[in-house]
DNA sequence: GTAGATGCAAAATTTTTGCATGCCG
DNA sequence: CGGCATGCAAAAATTTTGCATCTAC
Protein backbone atom coordinates (compact mmCIF):
# COMPACT_ATOMS: atom_id res chain seq x y z
CA UNK A 1 0.00 0.00 0.00
CA UNK A 2 1.44 3.31 -1.21
CA UNK A 3 1.20 5.50 1.95
CA UNK A 4 1.97 9.36 0.16
CA UNK A 5 3.54 11.05 -2.66
CA UNK A 6 6.87 12.26 -1.77
CA UNK A 7 8.74 9.54 -3.84
CA UNK A 8 6.35 10.22 -7.07
CA UNK A 9 7.15 14.26 -6.64
CA UNK A 10 11.24 13.64 -6.50
CA UNK A 11 10.74 11.49 -9.38
CA UNK A 12 8.58 14.11 -11.67
CA UNK A 13 11.21 16.45 -10.85
CA UNK A 14 14.18 14.37 -11.64
CA UNK A 15 12.35 13.85 -15.15
CA UNK A 16 12.75 17.57 -15.46
CA UNK A 17 8.84 18.20 -15.11
CA UNK A 18 7.03 20.75 -13.21
CA UNK A 19 5.98 20.15 -9.74
CA UNK A 20 2.41 21.82 -9.88
CA UNK A 21 -0.67 22.29 -7.82
CA UNK A 22 -2.58 20.36 -10.33
CA UNK A 23 -0.52 17.22 -10.72
CA UNK A 24 0.29 17.07 -6.73
CA UNK A 25 -3.71 16.88 -6.50
CA UNK A 26 -4.42 14.56 -9.10
CA UNK A 27 -1.51 12.04 -8.42
CA UNK A 28 -2.79 12.44 -3.92
CA UNK A 29 -6.42 11.36 -5.17
CA UNK A 30 -5.26 8.49 -7.02
CA UNK A 31 -2.76 7.28 -4.48
CA UNK A 32 -5.93 8.05 -1.96
CA UNK A 33 -8.01 5.58 -3.72
CA UNK A 34 -5.85 3.22 -5.08
CA UNK A 35 -8.57 0.61 -4.42
CA UNK A 36 -10.78 2.36 -6.92
CA UNK A 37 -9.51 2.19 -10.21
CA UNK A 38 -10.87 5.99 -11.13
CA UNK A 39 -11.99 6.84 -14.80
CA UNK A 40 -11.56 9.90 -15.77
CA UNK A 41 -14.67 11.24 -15.09
CA UNK A 42 -14.22 10.08 -11.65
CA UNK A 43 -11.34 11.88 -11.31
CA UNK A 44 -12.86 15.16 -12.20
CA UNK A 45 -15.51 14.58 -10.08
CA UNK A 46 -13.06 13.49 -6.97
CA UNK A 47 -10.91 16.67 -7.56
CA UNK A 48 -14.02 19.11 -7.67
CA UNK A 49 -15.02 17.82 -4.47
CA UNK A 50 -11.63 18.92 -2.66
CA UNK A 51 -12.93 22.16 -3.90
CA UNK A 52 -9.80 23.01 -6.48
CA UNK A 53 -11.67 21.96 -9.50
CA UNK A 54 -8.52 21.45 -12.75
CA UNK A 55 -9.86 21.51 -16.37
CA UNK A 56 -10.76 18.24 -18.13
CA UNK A 57 -8.00 19.14 -20.46
CA UNK A 58 -5.15 19.36 -17.63
CA UNK A 59 -6.59 15.38 -16.10
CA UNK A 60 -5.72 14.19 -19.87
CA UNK A 61 -3.25 15.75 -20.12
CA UNK A 62 -1.39 14.88 -16.71
CA UNK A 63 -2.72 11.38 -16.80
CA UNK A 64 -0.96 10.66 -20.40
CA UNK A 65 2.07 12.20 -18.41
CA UNK A 66 1.65 10.26 -15.73
CA UNK A 67 1.32 6.86 -17.82
CA UNK A 68 5.03 7.95 -19.77
CA UNK A 69 6.54 8.05 -16.68
CA UNK A 70 5.12 5.32 -15.28
CA UNK A 71 3.08 6.30 -12.48
CA UNK A 72 -0.18 5.08 -13.45
CA UNK A 73 -1.11 2.23 -15.37
CA UNK A 74 -4.50 1.82 -17.26
CA UNK A 75 -7.25 -1.21 -16.84
CA UNK A 76 -9.51 -1.91 -18.64
CA UNK A 77 -12.76 -3.40 -17.90
CA UNK A 78 -15.74 -5.50 -19.96
CA UNK A 79 -17.11 -1.73 -20.88
CA UNK A 80 -14.19 -0.65 -22.61
CA UNK A 81 -13.66 2.57 -19.99
CA UNK A 82 -9.98 3.05 -19.24
CA UNK A 83 -9.37 3.62 -15.06
CA UNK A 84 -6.19 4.29 -13.74
CA UNK A 85 -3.99 3.23 -10.92
CA UNK A 86 -0.68 3.70 -8.93
CA UNK A 87 2.03 1.92 -9.73
CA UNK A 88 3.91 1.31 -6.65
CA UNK A 89 7.82 1.17 -7.55
CA UNK A 90 8.77 -1.42 -5.52
CA UNK A 91 6.11 -4.08 -7.02
CA UNK A 92 6.22 -3.70 -10.90
CA UNK A 93 5.33 -7.33 -10.88
CA UNK A 94 2.05 -7.86 -13.22
CA UNK A 95 -0.75 -8.36 -11.12
CA UNK A 96 -4.21 -9.49 -12.13
CA UNK A 97 -7.81 -8.49 -10.96
CA UNK A 98 -10.77 -9.58 -8.83
CA UNK A 99 -13.46 -8.54 -10.90
CA UNK A 100 -17.36 -8.14 -8.89
CA UNK A 101 -20.21 -9.55 -11.77
CA UNK A 102 -22.74 -7.48 -8.86
CA UNK A 103 -21.10 -4.17 -8.52
CA UNK A 104 -18.16 -4.00 -10.74
CA UNK A 105 -15.49 -3.34 -8.34
CA UNK A 106 -12.31 -4.24 -9.34
CA UNK A 107 -9.87 -5.51 -6.38
CA UNK A 108 -5.93 -6.38 -7.23
CA UNK A 109 -4.51 -9.33 -6.50
CA UNK A 110 -1.07 -10.30 -6.59
CA UNK A 111 1.34 -11.52 -4.39
CA UNK A 112 -0.68 -11.59 -1.21
CA UNK A 113 -2.39 -14.49 -2.67
CA UNK A 114 -0.36 -16.68 -5.00
CA UNK A 115 -1.31 -17.01 -8.89
CA UNK A 116 -1.08 -20.91 -9.52
CA UNK A 117 1.64 -21.18 -11.79
CA UNK A 118 -0.75 -21.63 -15.55
CA UNK A 119 2.00 -20.58 -17.26
CA UNK A 120 3.77 -23.79 -16.79
CA UNK A 121 5.95 -24.95 -19.67
CA UNK A 122 3.96 -27.69 -21.00
CA UNK A 123 1.26 -25.16 -21.44
CA UNK A 124 3.26 -22.44 -23.51
CA UNK A 125 4.73 -25.42 -25.35
CA UNK A 126 1.59 -26.61 -26.71
CA UNK A 127 0.25 -23.12 -27.55
CA UNK A 128 3.12 -22.49 -29.35
CA UNK A 129 3.20 -25.99 -31.49
CA UNK A 130 -0.43 -25.68 -31.85
CA UNK A 131 -0.65 -21.66 -32.94
CA UNK A 132 3.37 -20.52 -33.22
CA UNK A 133 2.11 -18.00 -30.17
CA UNK A 134 5.53 -17.64 -27.89
CA UNK A 135 3.72 -16.09 -24.52
CA UNK A 136 5.60 -13.91 -22.51
CA UNK A 137 2.94 -12.97 -20.48
CA UNK A 138 -0.37 -12.75 -18.98
CA UNK A 139 -3.89 -11.02 -17.42
CA UNK A 140 -6.38 -12.27 -15.54
CA UNK A 141 -9.60 -11.47 -14.91
CA UNK A 142 -11.23 -13.14 -12.21
CA UNK A 143 -15.02 -12.95 -12.52
CA UNK A 144 -17.34 -13.67 -9.46
CA UNK A 145 -18.81 -11.87 -6.37
CA UNK A 146 -16.97 -9.60 -3.63
CA UNK A 147 -17.10 -10.03 0.20
CA UNK A 148 -19.74 -7.08 0.54
CA UNK A 149 -22.24 -8.31 -2.52
CA UNK A 150 -22.21 -11.50 -1.13
CA UNK A 151 -23.02 -10.76 2.34
CA UNK A 152 -25.84 -8.57 0.70
CA UNK A 153 -27.56 -11.39 -1.03
CA UNK B 1 -15.26 -22.53 -36.95
CA UNK B 2 -18.26 -20.97 -38.08
CA UNK B 3 -19.20 -21.64 -41.77
CA UNK B 4 -22.51 -19.35 -42.88
CA UNK B 5 -25.21 -16.75 -41.51
CA UNK B 6 -28.37 -19.33 -42.25
CA UNK B 7 -29.06 -20.45 -38.53
CA UNK B 8 -28.68 -17.28 -37.43
CA UNK B 9 -31.21 -15.70 -40.22
CA UNK B 10 -33.78 -18.20 -38.47
CA UNK B 11 -33.06 -17.12 -35.09
CA UNK B 12 -33.26 -13.77 -35.53
CA UNK B 13 -36.88 -14.44 -37.29
CA UNK B 14 -37.63 -16.44 -34.51
CA UNK B 15 -36.83 -13.16 -31.83
CA UNK B 16 -39.62 -11.52 -34.49
CA UNK B 17 -36.86 -9.16 -35.93
CA UNK B 18 -36.83 -8.14 -39.41
CA UNK B 19 -34.45 -10.10 -41.70
CA UNK B 20 -32.81 -7.10 -43.59
CA UNK B 21 -30.26 -6.76 -46.38
CA UNK B 22 -28.03 -4.46 -43.45
CA UNK B 23 -27.95 -6.94 -40.79
CA UNK B 24 -27.07 -9.96 -43.58
CA UNK B 25 -24.43 -7.95 -44.32
CA UNK B 26 -23.33 -7.22 -41.21
CA UNK B 27 -23.46 -10.72 -39.88
CA UNK B 28 -21.63 -12.29 -42.99
CA UNK B 29 -19.04 -9.57 -42.62
CA UNK B 30 -18.28 -11.09 -38.63
CA UNK B 31 -18.39 -13.95 -39.59
CA UNK B 32 -16.10 -13.79 -42.48
CA UNK B 33 -13.80 -12.05 -40.06
CA UNK B 34 -13.48 -14.32 -36.89
CA UNK B 35 -10.54 -14.31 -36.80
CA UNK B 36 -10.17 -10.24 -36.54
CA UNK B 37 -12.41 -9.44 -34.13
CA UNK B 38 -12.79 -6.11 -35.47
CA UNK B 39 -14.31 -2.64 -33.91
CA UNK B 40 -17.01 -0.45 -35.26
CA UNK B 41 -14.77 1.67 -37.18
CA UNK B 42 -13.38 -1.82 -38.77
CA UNK B 43 -16.61 -3.28 -39.56
CA UNK B 44 -17.71 0.42 -41.55
CA UNK B 45 -14.52 -0.14 -43.56
CA UNK B 46 -15.31 -3.31 -44.23
CA UNK B 47 -18.66 -3.20 -45.30
CA UNK B 48 -18.27 -0.22 -47.49
CA UNK B 49 -15.30 -2.53 -49.54
CA UNK B 50 -18.14 -4.51 -49.87
CA UNK B 51 -19.91 -2.16 -52.07
CA UNK B 52 -22.89 -1.83 -49.69
CA UNK B 53 -22.16 0.68 -47.34
CA UNK B 54 -23.99 1.29 -44.40
CA UNK B 55 -25.40 3.79 -42.18
CA UNK B 56 -22.74 4.24 -38.97
CA UNK B 57 -26.35 4.73 -36.78
CA UNK B 58 -27.30 1.11 -38.11
CA UNK B 59 -23.85 -0.49 -37.50
CA UNK B 60 -24.11 0.87 -33.68
CA UNK B 61 -27.85 -0.33 -33.44
CA UNK B 62 -27.24 -3.67 -35.32
CA UNK B 63 -24.41 -4.18 -32.90
CA UNK B 64 -26.18 -4.21 -29.62
CA UNK B 65 -29.10 -5.95 -31.06
CA UNK B 66 -26.50 -8.71 -31.79
CA UNK B 67 -25.10 -8.69 -28.88
CA UNK B 68 -28.99 -8.34 -27.38
CA UNK B 69 -30.12 -11.66 -27.96
CA UNK B 70 -26.42 -13.30 -28.26
CA UNK B 71 -25.30 -13.92 -31.61
CA UNK B 72 -22.57 -11.71 -30.97
CA UNK B 73 -19.85 -10.74 -27.96
CA UNK B 74 -17.46 -7.65 -27.41
CA UNK B 75 -14.12 -8.03 -26.35
CA UNK B 76 -11.84 -5.45 -25.28
CA UNK B 77 -8.28 -4.47 -25.54
CA UNK B 78 -5.97 -2.71 -23.72
CA UNK B 79 -6.63 0.70 -25.82
CA UNK B 80 -10.16 0.47 -24.68
CA UNK B 81 -11.83 -0.34 -28.10
CA UNK B 82 -14.91 -2.56 -28.34
CA UNK B 83 -13.95 -5.51 -30.84
CA UNK B 84 -17.11 -7.86 -32.07
CA UNK B 85 -16.70 -11.66 -32.25
CA UNK B 86 -19.35 -13.92 -33.90
CA UNK B 87 -20.31 -16.65 -30.59
CA UNK B 88 -21.24 -19.91 -31.68
CA UNK B 89 -24.20 -21.20 -30.65
CA UNK B 90 -22.32 -24.33 -30.21
CA UNK B 91 -19.70 -23.44 -28.03
CA UNK B 92 -20.85 -20.65 -25.26
CA UNK B 93 -17.62 -21.87 -22.98
CA UNK B 94 -15.66 -19.20 -22.04
CA UNK B 95 -12.48 -18.33 -24.14
CA UNK B 96 -9.26 -16.82 -24.00
CA UNK B 97 -7.27 -14.63 -26.08
CA UNK B 98 -3.56 -14.53 -27.31
CA UNK B 99 -2.36 -11.22 -27.73
CA UNK B 100 0.83 -10.11 -30.15
CA UNK B 101 2.69 -7.52 -28.41
CA UNK B 102 4.36 -6.36 -31.93
CA UNK B 103 1.33 -6.58 -34.37
CA UNK B 104 -1.94 -6.22 -31.40
CA UNK B 105 -3.29 -9.26 -33.37
CA UNK B 106 -5.67 -11.11 -31.64
CA UNK B 107 -6.45 -14.87 -31.35
CA UNK B 108 -8.53 -17.16 -29.78
CA UNK B 109 -8.35 -20.03 -28.10
CA UNK B 110 -10.46 -22.84 -26.10
CA UNK B 111 -10.98 -26.03 -26.76
CA UNK B 112 -8.17 -26.48 -29.34
CA UNK B 113 -5.57 -25.79 -26.12
CA UNK B 114 -6.15 -27.09 -22.73
CA UNK B 115 -6.37 -24.21 -20.60
CA UNK B 116 -4.58 -25.49 -17.33
CA UNK B 117 -7.10 -25.32 -14.57
CA UNK B 118 -5.98 -22.54 -12.49
CA UNK B 119 -8.80 -22.37 -11.12
CA UNK B 120 -8.20 -25.17 -8.94
CA UNK B 121 -9.99 -25.78 -5.74
CA UNK B 122 -7.09 -24.93 -3.57
CA UNK B 123 -6.62 -21.26 -5.54
CA UNK B 124 -10.68 -20.20 -4.94
CA UNK B 125 -10.35 -21.14 -1.57
CA UNK B 126 -7.05 -19.24 -0.95
CA UNK B 127 -8.83 -16.43 -2.71
CA UNK B 128 -11.84 -16.43 -0.57
CA UNK B 129 -10.50 -16.42 2.62
CA UNK B 130 -8.19 -13.73 2.27
CA UNK B 131 -10.52 -11.28 0.13
CA UNK B 132 -14.01 -12.93 0.71
CA UNK B 133 -14.07 -12.86 -3.13
CA UNK B 134 -15.70 -16.30 -4.58
CA UNK B 135 -14.52 -16.82 -8.56
CA UNK B 136 -16.71 -17.79 -10.22
CA UNK B 137 -15.01 -17.73 -14.31
CA UNK B 138 -12.14 -15.72 -15.73
CA UNK B 139 -10.64 -14.64 -18.24
CA UNK B 140 -7.32 -14.57 -19.35
CA UNK B 141 -5.22 -12.91 -21.55
CA UNK B 142 -1.71 -14.33 -22.90
CA UNK B 143 0.78 -11.60 -24.33
CA UNK B 144 3.27 -12.64 -26.64
CA UNK B 145 4.51 -12.92 -30.19
CA UNK B 146 2.51 -14.08 -32.76
CA UNK B 147 4.15 -16.52 -35.49
CA UNK B 148 3.86 -13.80 -38.41
CA UNK B 149 5.45 -11.40 -36.26
CA UNK B 150 8.19 -14.07 -35.06
CA UNK B 151 9.21 -14.99 -38.81
CA UNK B 152 9.84 -11.40 -39.38
CA UNK B 153 11.91 -10.90 -36.67
C1' DG C 1 12.75 35.94 -16.87
C1' DT C 2 11.49 31.93 -19.40
C1' DA C 3 10.14 27.46 -20.56
C1' DG C 4 6.71 24.77 -19.65
C1' DA C 5 1.88 24.13 -17.53
C1' DT C 6 -2.91 25.43 -17.12
C1' DG C 7 -7.64 26.92 -18.41
C1' DC C 8 -10.85 27.84 -21.67
C1' DA C 9 -12.94 27.33 -25.84
C1' DA C 10 -12.98 25.34 -30.23
C1' DA C 11 -12.23 21.21 -32.85
C1' DA C 12 -12.10 16.44 -33.61
C1' DT C 13 -13.92 11.89 -32.37
C1' DT C 14 -17.11 8.62 -31.10
C1' DT C 15 -21.76 7.20 -30.03
C1' DT C 16 -26.73 8.13 -29.55
C1' DT C 17 -31.17 9.95 -30.92
C1' DG C 18 -35.15 12.02 -33.64
C1' DC C 19 -37.59 11.82 -37.55
C1' DA C 20 -38.92 11.19 -42.36
C1' DT C 21 -38.69 7.53 -45.61
C1' DG C 22 -38.25 2.75 -46.98
C1' DC C 23 -38.95 -2.10 -46.97
C1' DC C 24 -39.98 -6.84 -44.71
C1' DG C 25 -43.52 -9.80 -43.59
C1' DC D 1 -50.67 -2.21 -45.66
C1' DG D 2 -48.51 -1.39 -41.09
C1' DG D 3 -44.84 -1.31 -38.28
C1' DC D 4 -40.21 -2.01 -37.63
C1' DA D 5 -35.62 -0.66 -39.76
C1' DT D 6 -32.70 2.51 -42.11
C1' DG D 7 -30.37 6.83 -43.37
C1' DC D 8 -29.38 11.29 -42.46
C1' DA D 9 -28.54 14.96 -39.69
C1' DA D 10 -28.49 16.85 -35.25
C1' DA D 11 -27.25 16.12 -30.52
C1' DA D 12 -24.62 14.24 -26.88
C1' DA D 13 -20.52 12.53 -25.00
C1' DT D 14 -15.61 12.00 -24.97
C1' DT D 15 -10.94 13.38 -26.02
C1' DT D 16 -7.59 16.49 -28.25
C1' DT D 17 -5.67 20.89 -29.57
C1' DG D 18 -4.62 26.00 -29.98
C1' DC D 19 -3.65 29.86 -27.69
C1' DA D 20 -3.48 33.40 -24.14
C1' DT D 21 -2.21 33.52 -19.44
C1' DC D 22 0.09 31.98 -15.46
C1' DT D 23 3.64 29.81 -12.51
C1' DA D 24 7.52 26.83 -11.01
C1' DC D 25 12.19 27.04 -11.10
Amino acid sequence: MIENSCTYDSILQSWGYKLTTQRKILLDIIIKNQDKHLSVEELYDEIKNTGNPMGLATIYRTIKLFEKIKFIQHIVMDDGVLRYQIIDPDERQEHHHLICEICGNVVDIQDEVDIPKEQDALFSKKVFDEKGFKITRQKIQFYGICKKCASHL
